[in-house]
RNA sequence: ACACCUAUAGCUCAGGGGAUAGAGCACCGCCCUCCGGAGGCGGGUGCGGCGGUUCGAAUCCGCCUAGGUGUGCCA
């Protein structure tokens, strides 16, 4: 019933009453356009609603009430519609007939994908999260775009895309330069540093990890303060972009020990990467792009800089030229993006590039974009998109920072959830000491992740330590403990009972429960919406009401006491697919439920 | 100076043309203590200001106010 005649597609739910309401409309001698369904904002009183009937007033020059009534008169035979009422002014308010509504969840449960129709045509999309730097330790300005890039990547590979994250590392800039200077004046005796060395160089790093951080801050605080070390460091961020050899092995120990601690650290949030691209892969590419750029008079000398304009006669402001080459013949960061998207193109030639950064850098990415389309580096259906996203503030509202002022390290923000977690596990129940750190750190990390999706990724948003690991209100743990509870009663059951896949909801239902199997059937249109808006946000929003509905439905069911096998088991075929689906979201979001907490 | 973004309850946030603007936290009361009470039910307060468009505006438009951010040789 819920099925094309293509076999295999679902419907959204919306679709098959719309679509009802639409012929309504025409049968009544309405345009059929005005049959649009939206979600009820009036649960009091009904399930969905149609304004239709008010929109078309002035059209057909009748009261909207006499327009409800004539569409309304219509609708007496439905499937899908149990009932509908014209209600002044003109509102059209619908109630889901039970037995079209337990089908409809009876095919989602089957689904692969719970009713939500991938792509016909899948696109390969880039996800770039916009530069960590190697060789500075990750902090909490990182973990906005690792979040939200993750999300986002799952939901496109989720809605069938061919999904490419790509790290992108901030590999190749001035921070290498200080660093080899740096480690020059520490250990001059380094082979790297003989010019007149011709040997293989060691395959051991001449620092570790802890160090490397260490030595970075100490350069940059030291070249603010020294010209003449600056002088140095410029200089060695210029002889190791043109080959110097013992610089270049500097900088592959440099990668080395950087990479494999950022994989670490991602690796912690659940984050990974498909690609390790950095500033440096771009390089290859600038000398012809540059050249390109010339011959074909995109690009012009300014002031001294090889520049593109890249005004537009609509803009409210002047838009600055997109800079491709500083007046000493340098390249900046305008190019480099430019030249990474020259390497895509040959690459893996994208359908879509979506960069999620920080918002403060928007205005480069419309300088970029539009240069790169102008130049033609891009073809013209390629979709460019910019999801910036706003700063993470502590409680005070100022941007996140350390008891003393210094920048929090990633590390240490997720050690502190994690105790925190640690704290409230073992406060509330005996647990293994083993099985408590796992715990925490599963529920901790949804603590992160959601008190972050949960906002508009755009806007700023106030990290609380204390909200986000809460039990109670909209958070990651509250919704992992819907689900563990849900995963809890299906175990009890399966004992008694016996595990049976066969179980089917039933069309007779009490209210708690048809407003339950309302909102999980609600899963395809939300999970379309977070795509096409980019927004992870949706998803927390859609599965805090779940997590919501599901509770008010518990509290006043008896599910392992009912007495009624068949009824029982339609109970349990509702928390399946309830179970299905707030997993499902919380994967998208890029967590996942311990067994207990 | 110019441009962009933001402004919703005491606090943190949803809602982006429709009915009575929603949650959570905090505060007060009640229920249950049964499949996990880390629950459920109820209670008070609010769309920064002024105009405009519309049958209808928190939502769209203009102006104002306040805060944030950005404005070619850093990334």
């Amino acid at each position: 019933q819920a099925e094309d005649e293509d076999g295999g597609i679902m419907k959204k739910i919306f679709e098959f009453i719309q679509e009802e309401l639409e012929n309504a409309f025409e049968e009544a001698g309405y345009d059929r356009g005005l049959g649009k369904v939206t979600l009820s904002n009036r649960p009091d009183l009904c399930e969905y609603q149609c304004n239709g009937a008010m929109a078309g007033a002035k059209t057909y020059r009748k009261a909207p009430i006499m327009i409800a009534n004539d569409v309304v008169a219509k609708l007496q035979e439905s499937t899908c519609i149990q009932e509908a009422e014209a209600v002044a002014p003109g509102f059209i308010n619908l109630r889901l007939n039970r037995e079209f509504l337990a089908g409809y969840l009876n095919e989602m449960s089957e689904d692969a994908h719970l009713g939500f129709e991938t792509a016909e045509q899948p696109k390969t999309i880039i996800v770039d999260y916009g530069g960590a730097n190697v060789a500075k330790p990750l902090h909490v300005g990182h973990l906005r775009s690792a979040i939200i890039g993750e999300s986002i990547k799952r939901i496109g590979k989720f809605a069938g895309h061919h999904v490419i994250g790509d790290v992108h590392l901030g590999d190749w800039g001035y921070q290498m330069g200080l660093v080899i200077t740096e480690l020059k004046k520490r250990k001059p005796e380094l082979p790297y540093f003989d010019e007149s060395f011709e040997g293989e160089y060691p395959e051991e790093a001449p620092f570790t990890i802890g160090e490397l951080e260490e030595i970075y801050p100490t350069a940059s605080a030291y070249a603010k303060e020294h010209e003449d070390y600056k002088e140095e460091a410029l200089q060695a961020t210029f002889l190791l972009q043109n080959g110097h050899r013992g610089y270049r092995a500097v900088w592959k120990h440099i990668m080395n020990v950087s990479v494999a601690d950022l994989k670490k650290n991602y690796g912690n949030l659940n984050v990974d990467f498909d690609l390790w691209k950095g500033e440096a892969d771009a390089q290859a590419y600038i000398p012809d792009m540059v050249e390109y750029m010339k011959r074909e008079g995109y690009a012009h000398i300014d002031n001294g800089a090889l520049v593109v304009d890249v005004k537009e006669e609509t803009d409210t402001k002047e838009i600055p030229p997109c800079m491709i080459l500083k007046s000493d013949g340098a390249a900046l960061y305008d190019t480099t993006d430019l030249a990474t998207l020259i390497e895509r193109e040959e690459l893996y030639k994208p359908d879509e590039v979506i960069y999620v950064v920080d918002k403060r850098q928007e205005l480069h990415f419309v300088q970029v974009f539009r240069c790169a389309r102008k130049t033609k580096i891009v073809n013209e259906n390629t979709d460019l998109q910019f999801v910036g996203f706003g700063t993470m503030n502590g409680k005070d509202g100022k941007p996140f920072k350390t008891r003393d002022g210094g920048v929090m390290r990633l590390e240490n923000l997720i050690r502190e959830i994690n105790e925190e977690m640690y704290k409230k596990i073992t406060d509330n129940r005996t647990v293994s000491e083993e099985e408590a750190r796992k715990t925490a750190q599963i529920v901790g990390l949804s603590a992160i992740k959601y008190g972050d999706l949960s906002n508009q990724a755009s806007k700023d948003y106030v990290f609380d330590v204390d909200r986000f690991t809460s039990f109670e209100g909209n958070t990651g743990p509250y919704i992992l403990y819907t689900i563990v509870r849900i995963k809890s009663i299906l175990a009890r059951y399966a004992e008694m009972e016996g595990s049976r896949t066969d179980a089917k909801l039933l069309a007779a239902c009490s209210d708690s429960e048809k407003a339950l199997m309302l909102e999980a059937s609600k899963f395809n249109s939300v999970i379309e919406n977070t795509q096409e808006e980019l927004a992870p946000h949706k998803i927390c929003a859609y599965i805090y009401d779940l997590a919501n509905t599901f509770n008010r439905f518990y509290h006043e069911t008896k599910i392992l006491a009912e007495e009624d096998k068949e009824r029982q088991a339609s109970f349990i075929a509702l928390l399946t697919v309830t179970k299905k689906v707030l997993e499902t979201c919380i994967d998208l979001l890029g967590f996942e439920a311990p067994e207990r907490m």
